[in-house]
RNA sequence: GCACCGGUGGCGAAGUGGCUAACGCGCUGGUCUGCAAAACCAGUAUUCGCGGGUUCAAUUCCCGCCCGGUGCUCCA
C-alpha cells in the first residue's frame, strides 16, 4: 500500500514513495536541548513516529535523520547562568529527551546529528553562498543570507515577499543588514561568548543553517520529506529552502510534513497560562505513558488536538480496554473447531479499514475506530461462545498491525512511572509526584500477589467482609482486582 | 491589523452534497457476579457556531458575522 500525505509545499495530498526506489529519506527537526520536552513537542515527534511506522508497515524502508540543536541563544544563556560550558549543559537534556521518546515508544531515527559536530559542513555551505553573493558579512562579523537573491522565497509558507527590495533597511543601525528580512547564517560572538574559529571568522551558526547542512550531509541535496511542527514552516523551513536551493540549484525536500499545534484545556499551552506540561509532569501526576501516547496520536496530525486531563483519563480507559481484550484473546483456551468465517472476515475488514485510514493522510482517528469496531464484535462473539482458535488467530494478526503503529498493547507503564519517580527523587522534585502514584509504586508485585492469595482464602471460606476489605485496600493503592473464571487478574489503575 | 486553519452529542473527535452523522470516554437501564471488576446488550446529537445564499437536496459548496488557533518575532 502507498501512503497519501498532505504536502505543505504543493498544498495537495500526494503519494509518498522513495524517489530513489530504495528508502524514503526523511529529515525531521529535532529538539533544542535546553530544557525538558513538553507534550506539544512530543505530539510532533509522535506523528513523525506514526509516519515512519506506517511506511515501515507498508514495506517502505526509511532513512530518518533528526538533528539535535545543541547550540543556540537559550542554551548559551542557560549555560552561562549555570556557569558551565554549553558542552556540559546540553547532554543531560539530550539524554532526557531520548528517555522521554522511549517512554512514549517513539522509534529512534537512523541518524542523530548534533549541530556542534557539523560546524565544518555549515561553514562550507555559507562559503558556497558567499561565492554566489547570496551571503554577506556585516560589520560586526556576522553573515546573512540575501533574500533578494532567492526569488522563490515564500513558496512554502505562501507568503509574498516581492515587495522587498534591496536597501529597504529597517534595523540599519543595529545589524547593518541589507534587508530586514535577511536572516543570520553565522553569528559573531558577543564578548566572552562561546564561539568557533572558522574561515568565516569567529562565531556560531545561525539557527537555520544546521538543518540545511546536516540534511544534505546525510540525505543528499534533495530528499523525500522534511518534517516539523507547524510553527517551523516560517521562517525556519522557508529559510532552509532558500539556503539549500541557492547553494545546490536543486530542489531541497520534495514533501513537507507539518504537525499542527495542540491546545491544552482549550488554550494555547504556555507557561504564563499555567497549562504547560512536560512528559515528566504528567507521569508524576500518575498518568500512564501509553495513555499519553494514545491521546497525542488520537487526532490526525493536521488537526488541532485539545489536550485535556479528562481526555487523558478517557484514553487511559481506552488503552485498558484494548489490553483487557488482547489478554483475553491470548490467555483463554479457545476451542479448536468452530465456524470461524464471520470473525475472520471481521478481522480482515478491520485490518483493511485500518490500513486504508493510515494510507489516507494518516487518519489515526479512523484507523482506531476500525480496531474498536473489531473489539466489540469479537468480545460479543467470545461472550456468545462462538470464538475458536483460527478466528482468534485472525484477530491477533490484525491487532499486531494495529500495535506496530500505536504500541499500547504491551504494558510498560509502571516501568516509566517508576522511572519518573526515581528521576524526581534525584532532582529533589519528589514533592511534585501525586500521593497516589507513590502509593501505587510502593507495593511490589509479590506483596500484591500475597494479598490476593489471602483474599482468595477468605473467599473460599465465604468470609466476604475480609475479602472485600483487602480488595478495597488494594484499590486505594491503585491496584484493581478482577475475578474471572481463569483466576484473579490485577492491574495498576 | 493582514494571511491561513478550525468550530459536529456531556468531553475528545471522524466523516459526507442525499443511506440509521463513525469511534473512544462518560452517563442510564439490563445480563453476568457472593458483591464488584471485566465483557456484552439496549438507550443516550430530529442534528453538525450564528445569519443569509446556491441546489430538487447542505453539517458538507459560497458570502457575512461571532468564537478558538496559528503565522507575520524565539517556539514542536
Amino acid at each position: 500500500m502507498t501512503i497519501r500525505l498532505y504536502n505543505t509545499l504543493s498544498n495537495a495530498i500526494e503519494e509518498l514513495q522513495p524517489s530513489d526506489g530504495e528508502a524514503l529519506r526523511i529529515y525531521a527537526c529535532g529538539p533544542t536541548v535546553y530544557d525538558y520536552g513538553h507534550i506539544g513537542n512530543f505530539r510532533t515527534f509522535l506523528h513523525v513516529d506514526l509516519l515512519r511506522r506506517t511506511l515501515e508497515l507498508f514495506g517502505t524502508k526509511v532513512k530518518h535523520v533528526m538533528n539535535i540543536t545543541d547550540v543556540d541563544d537559550k542554551i548559551i544563556r542557560n549555560a552561562a547562568a549555570a556557569n558551565i560550558p554549553i558542552g556540559e549543559y546540553t547532554p543531560r537534556f539530550e539524554k532526557a529527551f531520548f528517555e522521554d521518546l522511549d517512554a512514549l515508544s517513539v522509534e529512534h531515527p537512523e541518524v542523530i546529528a548534533r549541530a556542534t559536530e557539523h560546524i565544518d559542513e555549515m561553514v562550507k555551505l555559507i562559503q558556497c553562498l558567499a561565492e554566489q553573493d547570496l551571503a554577506y558579512k556585516t560589520e560586526d562579523g556576522s553573515w546573512y543570507f540575501r533574500i533578494a537573491g532567492f526569488p522563490a522565497y515564500g513558496k512554502l509558507s505562501k507568503k509574498d515577499f516581492s515587495g522587498i527590495t534591496d536597501g529597504a533597511r529597517v534595523d540599519v543601525d543595529e545589524y547593518d543588514k541589507d534587508s530586514a528580512r535577511d536572516f543570520a547564517l553565522w553569528k559573531a560572538p558577543k564578548p566572552g561568548e562561546y564561539h568557533w574559529q572558522t574561515p568565516l571568522g569567529p562565531g556560531r551558526p545561525g539557527w537555520h543553517i544546521e538543518c540545511s547542512a546536516m540534511a544534505m550531509e546525510y540525505l543528499g541535496d534533495n530528499f523525500d520529506l522534511h518534517a516539523g511542527g507547524e510553527d517551523l514552516m516560517f521562517p525556519h523551513h522557508e529559510n532552509e529552502i532558500a539556503q539549500s536551493e541557492s547553494a545546490t540549484h536543486k530542489p531541497f525536500a520534495r514533501h513537507w510534513f507539518h504537525v499542527r499545534f495542540l491546545l491544552v484545556e482549550g488554550r494555547k499551552m504556555s507557561k504564563s497560562e499555567g497549562n504547560f506540561y512536560t512528559l515528566r509532569d504528567l507521569l508524576l501526576k500518575g498518568y500512564k505513558a501509553s495513555a499519553i501516547r494514545f491521546l497525542l496520536t488520537s487526532v490526525p496530525y493536521r488537526q488541532q488536538l485539545n489536550f485535556t486531563f479528562e481526555g487523558l483519563g478517557a484514553e487511559t480507559g481506552a488503552v485498558e480496554r484494548l489490553r483487557t481484550f488482547y489478554q483475553r484473546l491470548k490467555n483463554t483456551q479457545w476451542p479448536e473447531n468452530c465456524n470461524a468465517t464471520a470473525i475472520q472476515e471481521a478481522a480482515s475488514t478491520a485490518k483493511g479499514k485500518f490500513l486504508a485510514a493510515l494510507a489516507n493522510d494518516l487518519n489515526t482517528a479512523e484507523a482506531r475506530a476500525a480496531i474498536f469496531d473489531l473489539v466489540r464484535t469479537v468480545n460479543a462473539a467470545a461472550d456468545a461462545g462462538s470464538l475458536c482458535r483460527s478466528s482468534v488467530a485472525a484477530v491477533l494478526d490484525t491487532l499486531a498491525d494495529f500495535d506496530r503503529i500505536f504500541t499500547v498493547l504491551e504494558d510498560n507503564d509502571s516501568h516509566w512511572t517508576r522511572f519518573a519517580l526515581e528521576w524526581a527523587e534525584k532532582e529533589g522534585r519528589l514533592d511534585e509526584a501525586s500521593p497516589e502514584v507513590r502509593a501505587q509504586i510502593s507495593l511490589s508485585d509479590s506483596q500484591i500477589d500475597a494479598l490476593i492469595e489471602e483474599r482468595n482464602q477468605a473467599r473460599r471460606t465465604r468470609n466476604f467482609a475480609r475479602a472485600d476489605a483487602i480488595r478495597k485496600e488494594l484499590l486505594e493503592k491503585g491496584i484493581l482486582l478482577e475475578d474471572s473464571k481463569e483466576g484473579v487478574r490485577w492491574k495498576r489503575k
